[in-house]
DNA sequence: GTCTATATTTGGATAGAC
DNA sequence: GTCTATCCAAATATAGAC
């Protein structure tokens, strides 16, 4: 619901000096992202953007020059922002880290903007596949490096955490991030919440379903941070 | 490519009797699956699938009631078939069958209908989030029929192979479904094989990423059936 | 920067001939 | 069972007034 948008950077190079410039801007930008996330990319018309923000459809192209810029817009803010929050939060713990850690907090990142603060972001996974491929096209060097930031992520717990050296991280980086954005279509609150998400999806991936001997001597590492 | 669609079961009661009934139909039915698999829900329109089939767009009308009719139709056979290749698939291995085997069948056969066989499949899960709510929601009983039945699997497997009591395995189906059907996006012949993906996701949500104490030791059971 | 009005295109759906 | 012809609705996009 809130109207998060991109930071200082990246901001249009026309209206930097204007301090309130892309006000106008930035409530098509949230709105649009609010609707793709909750009715998906053809149910979400340029008159239904226009009318949330209390104008009139032909009013947008004065920001935006057709409705795949605007998409594509949304699409970038969705992957720049989660993409940023959990490299940050990465970055914030010691360097020493153990392997353990580091993914959780990933994880738990992830699926918070995801779920719970970014409509942005929630838009990008619910519409990636539904845009022309034009503007998937367009999209996918910005989604390529969020992916390469999280193979280096497990390619530096694979170094730390004793992991299973047969383990194909480029697959295992596509399960995660498959499980983690699937959430979306399946989440709700009051079953569970994101933060026991996180935990059992990072215990399956790292100690799998299979009970290690001894079971009960298995201590839950990092369970609240 | 194939033209693979519904058994005997579920044919239009009002062409039960006639031989070849249903031949247009199926022509229509295996086309549209075709496109909505490659173009997705919105890029796929009723003129290009009558084009493929070398009819005109009112002809699909003689057919089929509405445009939500016949992609209902698509979505169901697609599920009902992965669901019938599964479970055939599990019951057809012997009754004391390991938990290992038991969820490396389910995750192959799965894989193997989805990527490789039917594009009934296919498209089911390409388009299911770009349908519109009345087409989704007709559809989700069926979905959830063969939901149950992964639960119902994950339960057996459970009680037989040792698995960690304290994994959800409400959340485990979640994630290996997601896992499953999101190889659709990225999965490319060439740089691995179904088997291997298959192999690969079994062992990860199995034994998980860390390594058990001693590494060298484990066997890779039924890697070839 | 927003409006009204409209051009243009596209796609689902129908009617009736054959 | 398929065709032609057409209707109708919806959506992107543009032009020009204010």
């Amino acid at each position: 619901m809130a109207a998060y948008a991109q930071g200082p950077h990246h901001r249009s190079p026309s209206v930097a000096s204007d301090p309130v410039a892309g006000e106008g801007r930035q409530l098509i930008l949230d709105t649009a992202a609010r609707l793709l996330r909750q009715e998906g990319y053809a149910a979400t018309s340029l008159r239904d953007i226009a009318a949330e923000c209390g104008m009139k459809a032909g009013s947008l192209y004065h920001h935006f020059s057709s409705k795949d810029e605007l998409i594509g817009e949304v699409l970038r803010i969705g992957v720049e922002r989660v993409a940023a929050e959990v490299r940050r939060a990465v970055m914030a713990l010691p360097p020493d880290a153990d392997a353990r850690t580091l993914l959780h907090i990933a994880v738990r990142t992830h699926l918070t903007v995801l779920l719970e603060l970014h409509d942005y972001t929630s838009a990008n996974v619910r519409i990636f596949g539904q845009v022309p491929a034009q503007v998937r096209d367009a999209h996918l060097g910005t989604r390529d490096a969020y992916e390469r930031f999280w193979s280096a992520l497990l390619k530096r717990c694979a170094r730390t955490g004793g992991w299973n050296p047969r383990r194909k991280l480029g697959l295992v980086r596509l399960f995660v991030i498959n499980a983690l954005n699937g959430s979306l279509e399946w989440f709700a609150d009051g079953q569970s919440t994101v933060e026991q998400l996180a935990h059992e999806l990072t215990e399956l991936v790292l100690d799998g379903l299979v009970a290690r001997e001894p079971v009960a001597k298995r201590a839950r590492p990092n369970a609240q941070r």
